[in-house]
RNA sequence: GCCGGCGUAGCUCAGUUGGAAGAGCAGCUGAUUUGUAAUCAGCGGGUCGCGGGUUCGAAUCCUGCCGCCGGCUCCA
């Protein structure tokens, strides 16, 4: 929020905000960006609003941000086209970290251009042009933009309702705009171009291809170098650079695109999540099922996934004359299993869980690290069950999930709940009421669990509405997490029933979830996260041992092996190399705890601990330290519920 | 898939106007027996992504493929 001004009492003499700000507030004058009046933003060229309250926009606020990159990114466009007279001037949005703009060139930018446009932008910047806003209608905008040939403009402005549309103009450059900006180019400090991409007009690829120049702008020097750092910072913890570091997995080239191999370290800390995952699952009435990786093409069309999901699916494969497909999801499976015989209402719910790898195709630009892959393990469960179970089945789900991930760390989410929209009722499976059931069950539980939650109309998908956890990790990105889906497709298109007490046949419900979603994303953001200093229950290797001359090789043996009789994943460097070079490595392996032993420590049977991101704790004795060490070793603790 | 960039040792990267393929780290061998983030020396290691072309001569220039990286609506 920004600062608001009571100004009910206020005369309305001055020129604009501006000039009213400097004349009463002349140190938030500087600040300001931009004003709030009721919902409109308006630019500090406005005259003082009829409003009794103002609100000052500076760059902390959202808005406000929004604004100055608005501004920072008309700059840019303006120094492109001095530069390149011929470019067209696509749509220069502000964007989350930054703005860019969407140019149309007869050639590429070159890294080299991109130094000349921030030299150029900087004289904008020095002449500290203002901005002003013009108001015409919209078909004379048309025709304005159409002589100076922004054939993208004109098309932008054909297909607005408005009639009256806005520009702004800073020195000769003139740019279709709705606003607000910043009251002159002077006011932007600090700038950087970030990048050069390829991009779609209006995103479709059956369009032009453009050029997008990224960059960001901010109110000082030193915070754009704090958010290069933070970028640099981004880097070093992107999980695939650490993937090879830490030799956790690999995606050779000779293997394909989008395939992963898991290596041990990486292997084991995938285990020991699976393990934490499968026992939770058990704790909490799940069922553990396992199913083929292909299937009969025939299985396919009965589920519909060869209509609606033929272009995710591999082609098919011929066995006996018989067409199989490789499976992308593992639903119909869990279907069969459920018809495997007659259900009555006492069997339910059924909640059959199982780490079922499945193969989807993904065109290869879009392919990223364990973020994007072809082929992956997702923790899939899916509960079937009656309508009246349906409330504590959801509210059991959520909580779940909400355990789940802050076993991992993660504190924040953010929820987003899609439903039906209103425009084309014909294109959703289910029944009104079905709909009506489903949805009040997820509200329900989101509200009863405190959330705050987004609510998008038309977001669902054809076969049923559908929870959305996004998490946020420890640099404040988001993550898709959770999802809990209702599937009215499967249920119908198999014609799954159930007895009721009355003794009559029944349509379950059917609820489709992924915790983790896929494990190879999921750990792929989980590394980012952790930077992959992995807690210790988690960590591949908890302990290494570093003896600090060969005569302490016996005792070094023996602290591991008691160690690994208690259950600690245990080193031993042996190694003929310096003490500081065993431990340097030790670090760069982020590995929890490392313990090194000498004269001093096998006369007193004790170790010396030095903790990762920590240093050096002092000598302990190794029981001491198995025993201060125990309660790290377990996973984060669940339900009491026997296993 | 499309646009751009990149592809040289296991990794990170030099390689000038076309003129004998390099460094650091890692690995191996040896010496060193080490006290909290790199001990020293020596050695091995390459189809310069793959194919075609230009040239007396190509890592370097041209061309076709392959792969990787960034991006491909956060809507004036």
């Amino acid at each position: 929020m920004g600062k608001i001004l009571d100004i009910s009492s206020e005369d309305r003499s001055a020129d604009s905000i501006l000039a009213w700000l400097r004349a009463r507030h002349p140190e938030l004058a500087e600040e300001a960006v931009a004003a709030r009046a009721g919902d409109r933003i308006l630019d500090l060229t406005a005259p003082l609003p009829e409003t009794d309250k103002l609100e000052v926009l500076t760059f902390e606020d959202e808005a406000g941000r929004e604004v100055y990159r608005h501004t920072a990114s008309h700059i840019m466009a303006d120094a492109v086209q001095s530069l390149f007279p011929e470019a067209k001037v696509a749509i220069g949005p502000a964007i989350q970290e930054g703005f860019y703009y969407d140019f149309d060139v007869p050639e590429p930018f070159t890294e080299d251009d991109l130094a000349k446009i921030e030299a150029k932008m900087r004289e904008i910047i020095a002449a500290d042009l203002p901005l002003v806003r013009k108001e015409m209608p919209r078909l004379e905008a048309i025709n304005l933009f159409r002589e100076k040939g922004e054939k993208y403009k004109a098309e932008l402005l054909a297909a607005m309702p408005d009639e009256v549309v806005s520009t702004y103009s800073q020195g000769d450059f003139v740019d279709l705009c709705r606003g607000p900006h910043l009251p002159s180019t002077g006011r932007v400090k600090a700038f950087k171009l970030l990048s050069v991409a390829g991009a779609y007009w209006r995103g479709d690829e059956r369009n032009p291809m453009l050029q997008r120049i990224y960059g960001t702008a901010f109110p000082t020097q030193e915070q754009l170098d704090e958010f290069l750092r933070r970028r640099e910072e981004a880097a070093r913890r992107d999980h695939r650079r650490l993937g090879r570091e830490l030799d956790l997995f690999s995606i050779p080239e000779q293997l394909g695109g989008g395939l992963v191999l898991w290596h041990p370290k990486g292997g084991m800390l995938r285990y020991l999540i699976e393990e934490f995952c499968r026992r939770e699952h058990l704790k909490r009435g799940y069922q553990m099922v396992f199913s083929p990786h292909i299937a009969r093409a025939h299985l396919w069309e009965t589920s519909g996934h060869l209509s609606f999901y033929r272009d995710g699916m591999y082609g098919p494969m011929m066995i006996d004359d018989e067409e199989y497909r490789i499976k992308p999801m593992n639903c119909p499976f869990h279907v069969l299993i459920y018809k495997s015989q007659v259900r009555s209402y006492r069997d339910l719910p059924l909640r059959l869980f199982e780490l079922g790898t499945v193969y989807r195709y993904e065109r290869s630009g879009v392919l990223h690290g364990l973020l994007r892959v072809r082929g992956f393990t997702q923790d899939d469960a899916h509960i079937i069950c009656t309508p009246d179970q349906i409330g504590e089945e959801v509210k059991g789900v959520l909580d779940f999930a909400l355990f789940l991930m802050r076993a991992f760390g993660y504190q924040d989410f953010q929820v987003d709940l899609s439903v039906r929209g209103d425009s084309d009722p014909d294109k959703y499976m289910g029944s009104d009421e079905e709909w009506e059931i489903a949805e009040r069950s997820l509200v329900e539980a989101i509200e009863s669990r405190g959330l705050s939650y987004h609510r998008a109309p038309g977001e669902a998908v054809f076969y049923g509405p559908k929870i959305d956890i996004k998490l946020e990790d420890s640099m404040g990105r988001l993550w898709q997490g959770p999802t809990i889906q209702f599937d009215f497709n499967l249920t119908s298109r198999f014609d799954m029933e159930y007895v009721g007490a009355d003794g009559a046949r029944h349509t379950p419900l059917m609820i489709h979830r992924a915790l983790f979603g896929s494990l190879e994303r999921f750990i792929g953001g989980y590394i980012e996260h952790t930077g992959g200093a992995f807690p210790v229950w988690l960590a591949p290797v908890q302990a290494k041992i570093i003896p600090i001359a060969d005569r302490h090789h016996d005792y070094a043996q023996q602290v591991g092996r008691k160690l690994r009789e208690s259950g600690v994943r245990v080193e031993v460097d042996d190694r003929r190399a310096t003490t500081g070079a065993k431990i340097r490595d030790g670090e760069m392996q982020k590995i929890p705890y490392l313990l090194i032993v000498g004269d001093r420590e096998q006369e007193a049977d004790t170790v010396s601990v030095r903790k990762h991101g920590e240093g050096n704790l002092g000598a302990q004795g190794v029981d001491d330290f198995l025993s201060a060490l125990a309660a790290e070793l377990e996973p984060p603790g669940g339900l009491d519920a026997p296993v």
